[in-house]
DNA sequence: GCAATACATCGACAGATGTCAATATGATTT
DNA sequence: AAATCATATTGACATCTGTCGATGTATTGC
């Protein structure tokens, strides 16, 4: 701890209830973290708006506008896949993704979050 | 390319605008991705939370609850600070942190955001 | 069955990331 | 001024991550 001075402490009246009650969990920070990391790179979150933006889309027409090999788009199809964000369904030899259904709302609000309106310095 | 039949293309008439309609650039993608890279670890979530939670926070009040280190808790207030979703006001010897006022509904978003409705498998 | 195609997995590698001990910086107190 | 305290920075280290070539696994078409 230390001795500096506390904005307030749980004694007296609460004046202001936080936002926020708990301070997020172990065990959900982890699994919040793990979510976010998906999100986290460039690559994942252009696929994910192509996917987003075209409803329904083709693995193998992924790879040409990305610019990147084969095995690294699936790599990122199976980061978002395990994140829960996007679903596979296999058409022959084709597999083609989609949202999954549950979380077109948090996609749409992550495709659409505004970057930093305050820039960092 | 390849010979996959497309669900759809861009010629005749759009029937379901998609609900994105850019592919995100590739620059948008990395500022984005960035962001979503300051909150992609356990340790700054729950600091952003504790901060969010108490409004104001002091470092010195962070290192004990998180378990890590002070440069650790450093290190990890300045990547949320470059990020823009906080900022730290210096008062005397002691850095008090709150959740940067343009990112408060954001952050709340963040933050209580259900995590993964549709587990991985 | 055999060749071709679409995707997944493996192995390897460079670069990024989280962590802490040690040290530097800046402010307060004596 | 000297000692003390809160925080930032540096350096080092292990681990994680993104990438691709090579290979494996299904599926289609001949």
């Amino acid at each position: 701890m230390s001795t500096a001075p506390s904005t307030d402490n749980t004694d007296s009246a609460v004046c202001c209830t936080p936002l926020s009650g708990a301070p997020l969990a172990e065990t959900d920070a982890v699994a919040l973290a793990n979510t976010y990391a998906s999100l986290a790179d460039p690559v994942r979150l252009r696929l994910l708006s192509m996917i987003a933006a075209a409803g329904e889309i083709c693995s193998c027409d992924l790879t040409e506008p990305l610019a990147k090999s084969q095995p690294t788009v699936s790599h990122h199809t199976k980061i978002l896949a395990d994140a829960g964000l996007i679903s596979g369904e296999k058409r022959g030899r084709w597999v083609y993704w989609h949202v999954e259904p549950s979380h077109t709302e948090f996609v749409q609000q992550v495709l659409t979050a505004s970057t930093s309106p305050t820039p960092p310095g």
